[in-house]
RNA sequence: CGGGGUGUAGCGUAGCCCGGUUAUCGCGCCUGCUUUGGGAGCAGGAGGUCGCAGGUUCGAAUCCUGCCACCCCGACCA
């Protein structure tokens, strides 16, 4: 690890990926864009996991898993689905490998070249839907809520740690409801379990919103999304949730009895966030000494860290804090000791400091004869010096305030990084000069968001669900406009 | 796929333009002693197909050709 971390700069991704493999999270392995995530890195993914799984169950959804593979057939049953994701494929064509006769070495056997090839998913709707058709005869058997934890492939062109790797993982969340009202709910409820999360688990403030039909999803009719603000002032998409209408219904033949006994399409949803959410945790907190945790997510929450000279001294130390620990973990709240004798106390101080680890103790001597613990929090690097008595409450009170306190910093700061601009001189300058989401009128044309995206570089992040009626006229064409939209630069 | 760049020890690098003993430095690693309240000090040590393959030359990390990989910028995108 460096001596000091670069210094956040113009360059946001070198910054970025010094802290991330400088923080031990993950590492490119060369594979074409893909990454290992570190076991640190994987303990935060493992959170993520936890806390949307138990959202989704308490909401009725059930966790099940389908292939890797789906046969290119599958995935050209619905139209725009297969186009949007053509161009993305990693394609199996055989199935065996042998050695070459010229001695070259191992060669694929061009004789074992599969009859149909397979895709390896980039989304699963369509193997999904195809079991769909075999789950589903009767308005009984609906709604299905189905989730799925897994990896997928998408080869996009151009990778980037975290944010868009070759192969990542994700859940997905793929429903079939009877009526048309039930399953755009279901895509909202989705919605809203995404904000909560995203806001009150990840302290990541985020805006929801619908995409417009330039972003939408490949065979959506309509995609909600939740947006969040980098600290470089450039707009990550945090999760989407999509109605799919029946389009997909209809491309498997997915029907189902009513109760007067007529058959008819289901409605259907699919929903997903990703490791990108890792990305967008780390970029919306870290600071130039290194990640900022959320208490809720850190895998771990305390970390204490003994002064000592000579084994007799770290053993009354020990001595001292093993009932702290005790007492810590009775709580639920994940602590470390680290008594390495290997490190001095500054080096784990900074190490810790650039895992995020929200909360640090250390005890020495001058804390043993005053019956003391000195608490450290990472968020505003603060110290003090707490009796004994007192450590476990205050460090409760810890855990609660950085978790809101972070928040509250990045929503301040995305706050501050909202413009509203009424012309187009205006718009490029603030995108220029200041970044951030810019909040102006549009005509609701593709074409107008063609052109601001070609001339700009931005693009309508979202049409905000709470955006008030507001009559405008669009700041490129000067046609009528209800409300503002959200535009940002991207990643 | 287009434009640019880089490949030298686990990591980061100097050397390359202008070829010449044993390839530079820092971090990390190993051993020993001293240290331990903010990234320890000293001494000693280990570690290298200079991306790969050809070529030029008495001699190549250095020059030439081809290939490969990775990074950055674009198109594409959770």
């Amino acid at each position: 690890m460096g001596k000091k971390l670069t210094k956040r700069s113009e360059d946001y991704s070198k910054w970025y990926n010094e802290l991330v493999i400088k923080a031990d999270l993950a590492e490119n392995s060369g594979v074409r864009g893909c990454m290992v995530i570190k076991p640190y890195g994987f303990a935060i993914w493992e959170k993520i996991q936890a806390g949307l799984d138990k959202m989704f169950k308490d909401t009725g959804h059930q966790n099940a898993y389908f292939p890797l593979f789906i046969p290119k057939s599958y995935l050209s049953k619905e139209a725009s689905h297969v186009e949007g994701f053509a161009k993305e494929c990693a394609v199996v064509t055989h199935y065996r490998l042998k050695n070459a006769e010229d001695g070259s070495g191992i060669i694929v056997d061009e004789e074992a070249k599969l009859e149909e090839e397979l895709i390896v998913r980039p989304t699963s709707e369509t193997i999904i839907w195809d079991t769909f058709r075999k789950w589903i005869q009767s308005y009984r058997d609906l709604p299905l809520l189905i989730n799925q934890w897994a990896n997928v492939v998408r080869w996009e062109m151009r990778t980037r740690l975290f944010l868009r790797t070759t192969e990542f993982l994700w859940q997905e969340g793929h429903t079939a409801h009877a009526t048309e009202k039930e399953a755009i709910e279901e895509s909202e409820l989705i919605l809203d379990i995404y904000a909560d999360f995203a806001e009150n688990h990840m302290a990541v403030p985020v805006i929801k919103g619908t995409k417009t039909e330039n972003e939408r999803f490949a065979g959506a009719i309509e995609t909600y999304c939740i947006e969040a603000l980098m600290q470089d002032g450039k707009a990550l998409q945090a999760g989407t949730s999509h109605f799919l209408g029946q389009n997909f219904a209809k491309a498997f033949d997915v029907k189902f009895a009513t109760k007067e006994g007529k058959q008819e399409y289901v409605w259907a949803t699919s929903w997903g966030v990703s490791t990108r959410l890792m990305g967008a945790l780390i970029m919306t907190h870290s600071d130039d000494n290194g990640l900022i945790l959320p208490p809720k997510l850190a895998p771990i929450q305390v970390v204490i860290v003994p002064i000592y000279k000579g084994m007799e001294q770290l053993d009354t130390i020990t001595e001292r804090v093993n009932p702290l620990l005790k007492e810590l973990q009775g709580k639920g709240i994940s602590v470390k000791y680290d008594k390495r004798d290997t490190h001095k106390p500054g080096f784990k101080f900074n190490e810790y400091e650039l895992k995020g680890v929200p909360v640090r103790i250390a005890i020495g001597q001058r804390d043993m004869e005053n019956g003391t613990y000195e608490l450290a929090r990472r968020d505003t690097l603060e110290k003090e010096v707490v009796a004994a008595d007192d450590v476990v409450s205050r460090i409760e009170f810890l855990l609660g305030d950085i978790q809101k306190n972070i928040f509250d910093k990045a929503r301040n700061y995305r706050e501050e990084h909202i413009s509203r601009v009424d012309n187009y001189e205006d718009f490029k300058e603030v995108l220029e000069q200041k970044g951030g989401f810019v909040l102006a009128h549009w005509d609701g044309t593709s074409a107008t968001e063609d052109q601001i995206k070609e001339e700009t570089k931005a693009t309508i992040r979202c049409i905000p669900l709470d955006a008030e009626e507001e009559s405008g006229s669009c700041m490129v064409t000067g046609n009528p406009s209800s409300k503002r939209v959200l535009f940002a630069k991207a990643y």
